[in-house]
DNA sequence: TTTGGACCGAAAAACGATTTTGGTCTAACG
DNA sequence: CGTTAGACCAAAATCGTTTTTCGGTCCAAA
């Protein structure tokens, strides 16, 4: 596998990406994309192995594109507060603009879909993980309390679980305007709830 | 409208009901529910203007015993911790066994259906009231802290979705049994931060 | 009040024919 | 070796037509 071979699968992938945003997967033929990058169907089938593949393929160039730019503005911020808000507030702007990869998360599409599971699963791996690093960021910095460090992974989980749960609730009235608001709202409340140490709890 | 309208009515829900559930809406006939209510298809539009309306019924039905069941679990705990604790924990094993209604509230059904979108939003109103009341009630005992108070409206809000999102979540992965554990998690972190007053945040 | 039954139109389902599409394969060409 | 036109295939999708179903209306009779 050489540069030139590179070339060709980053130009098929390019034309296909277009395709797939544009028409969908089930609009967008092989024969478009062939005739999109110039090249004749026989050599998509010598480059990649199918139509699942070409798709695995752009929609996990896309994600890689969300968590790098995720990334990015996590990093620019200075306390695990503000990163945890960041990812809240940066993620749905990104992922709007990526119809296919957005519905995958979002699980609308069909889950029996075995290239759409994986998909799914991978992209939920990655959220987990960069808010279980910033979980881990606060702990360092001694700005979560360490009852916190417990079960990271399932508090980490179950955030994620909380914020996309948010954003299906406003977007499903349409109140898209209020999602700054509302994520702010819980973002803090959970803050709040992860530096308070065991022996700042009110007595009963 | 006299009793024996009502005993009328009553007995063709309950049959049609029973249809719904076991069928759903498509594969239930007006014809079906006829005939288990033993009546004639026109009688069961003397009762009701349309499947729709009978529907609507059956549903709304269902929905005031899921409330009146919460409320009763919610009732036995004395704090506004255990209550929210309990109506979490308490509602998906509730609406579990109400398909239809379970369907609706998850917005798995196409939004575009009037009658669905409605009882959606009957439905959503109604939680977001309970978990309004668990606040209440949780700031008058000085339970929560009091800048829980400034928008308890969008606190409930954004609760009911994130508890939502966790069993979503849940649910995708066949992690049905991990739901008591991590409700409680995120329960527990959402409950520390509502009763930390300003004052009790550490310093930066 | 109840309801069988005729009726209607729209939608859904069924059906058979046709077309499309992902994928395979081969040989020719540069 | 890389590229690819084009033949080919089976399965799936689409299409147009016909048939059936179903929610709803209506009416007269008991």
């Amino acid at each position: 596998m050489n540069e030139k071979d590179e070339l060709v699968r980053k130009e098929i992938l390019d034309e296909a990406q277009k395709l797939f945003r544009h028409f969908g997967w089930s609009k967008t033929t092989m024969e478009d994309i062939a005739k999109a990058a110039g090249k004749g169907k026989s050599t998509l089938y010598y480059y990649y192995k199918s139509k699942d593949e070409i798709f695995d393929e752009v929609l996990t160039r896309e994600m890689d594109e969300v968590f790098r730019k995720l990334q990015e503005e996590v990093n620019k911020v200075q306390t695990a507060e503000d990163k945890m808000r960041t990812l809240c507030l940066t993620r749905f702007n990104i992922l709007k603009e990526k119809a296919n990869l957005y519905n995958v998360i979002r699980g609308d599409i069909e889950a029996n879909i075995p290239r759409l599971r994986d998909l799914h699963r991978r992209y939920e791996l990655r959220e987990i993980s960069l808010v279980r690093n910033i979980l881990r960021f606060g702990l360092e910095r001694k700005e979560f309390a360490q009852y916190a460090a417990d079960d990271i992974d399932s508090i980490a989980f179950a955030m994620v679980c909380a914020f996309r749960g948010l954003e299906v609730g406003l977007l499903v009235e349409n109140k898209f305007a209020a999602l700054e608001g509302r994520m702010d709202l819980i973002n803090d409340i959970l803050m709040r709830g992860l530096k308070t140490k065991n022996s700042d709890l009110s007595k009963e």
